[in-house]
DNA sequence: GCTCGGCCTTGACGCAGATCAAGAAAAGGC
DNA sequence: GCCTTTTCTTGATCTGCGTCAAGGCCGAGC
């Protein structure tokens, strides 16, 4: 926290390795150079909250590396997660200064941080940068529908299958185990815990879940954290979804 | 159906109901005569489907009259509402010519319709467009990932009340009986098995729990469709909300 | 008028998941 | 190393909501 802006020198956006994803993704190099003159980095340690809701919020930003979540609690601490925030998902809400969710970095978290009114007014004047917002939204939007199924309408073991499947997936990109077998091999970024807030169930219920689909060998289990999926669209099925439904995304 | 396009006469953007809420609303004169242009009308009868997910979708549009739902099913027929359609909202994604979701039409509705590629185009060349579908997308978003709190940690007797004190909020506006008196009245849109799915429950356990909310004189009710309100803090405090967080919106 | 079908209510019962409780296994801290 | 704290697992019991079932209400059609 005592460095937040001194590391060691700020990175070429350039260099940046969500420049093709996050809010800049469609910025050309003249317009890059002026969201560069804006920018600023801070980091967050794991568990350090980098938000609260109803704190006033004077920037907004993207999520460069590490992991964070979004969350909303009621008066007598029952806490839903609405969001997971990975590398390149954007923070705040241009227009408003107010904070609706509580932000906190689930291991260490480094942003790219612009202060509102400048990002602001740039957005007006960049339709580069509004465009990737609106589709970064729509994107968040559609996800937070599928998440509403979820919680609606399935079971706790479903609920455990599709949060896998999710975080299955998006590794499977980087960490494929032998091509085309369906194998596919993840740390858990949450703690039983994070994963019951995201699913809205306990905690107890999610451990008891994730041991039975042990033990019927839709995954492994090495340490806590470290899962093998042995076959990919028997978890899917687990999850309650079209197993080839996977392919579209 | 047979006379969708044949609506007396197309009204005039300027005489629209929701002019000032819909894509539309930041529209300048010349833009808006830009849009009549390539405007028509579809009227959808209470009860018919709009549109199937997975549909090729062609048009883009928003709702002038009437509610309809979004909704998403799983293969074994289990299905969850993941929106509320009201006038001035926007149905399809810009970009995507396939529909994600089921809409459905709850009572007789109008839209407001544009082919997909016209539209684009006009977004493209006109930001006063893309900037308030940003920010519709952005209010949809929040109020999605309010539903995920009540889907996810909320009692069924919870989840009625906050739904009842969404669709009073919205009314109360228009029909305020009493000003500061805190009472308002209202016709649920809604049958009890669209609540149930908009809630995650089932018909049964909303009806009972809609008879306990009358039996505590949380509500009243003349027939099983129109609601009496007499004190709206009191039902926001059964909804689990601060009550005075509604202030806010 | 009567009957039919959609919509709603209420009761009886069972089960998935919450709650309460105890302890095991890692992860730091010193 | 040891001690404390956090994280996780597993068991026993309880309960809110789902499921199954029966019947009431009311508008539409004849």
């Amino acid at each position: 926290m005592l460095n937040e802006r001194s590391l060691s020198a700020v990175p070429d956006c350039s260099e940046c390795p969500i420049r093709h994803r996050a809010v800049c993704a469609r910025c050309e190099s003249d317009e890059l150079e002026k969201l560069e003159q804006i920018k600023y980095y801070r980091k967050f340690e794991a568990g350090q909250s980098i938000i609260w809701a109803g704190d006033r919020m004077d920037f907004v930003g993207s999520v460069v590396s590490g992991i964070a979540t979004l969350s909303q609690a009621m008066e007598d601490g029952r806490t839903q997660m609405v969001g997971l925030l990975l590398p390149s998902d954007f923070v705040g809400r241009p227009g408003r200064n107010v904070a609706a969710y509580d932000v906190v970095a689930t291991t260490d978290v480094v942003m790219c941080c612009f202060r509102r009114a400048p990002f602001e007014d740039m957005m007006q004047r960049t339709p580069h940068i509004a465009q990737r917002l609106l589709e970064m939204t729509l994107d968040e939007l559609d996800a937070a529908r599928e998440w509403m199924l979820v919680l609606g309408r399935k079971t706790a073991r479903e609920k455990i299958a599709s949060l896998l499947s999710i975080i299955a997936r998006r590794d499977a990109t980087l960490n494929m185990r032998g091509p085309e077998t369906g194998v596919v091999v993840f740390d858990l970024p949450l703690t039983r815990e994070a994963m019951a807030d995201y699913l809205g169930l306990t905690l107890e219920t999610v451990s008891r879940q994730i041991s039975a689909l042990r033990k019927d060998g839709v995954i492994e289990l090495e340490g806590k954290r470290h899962v093998t999926v042995p076959d990919m669209s028997r978890l899917m099925e687990e999850a309650g979804d079209d197993a080839d439904g996977g392919l579209l995304v």
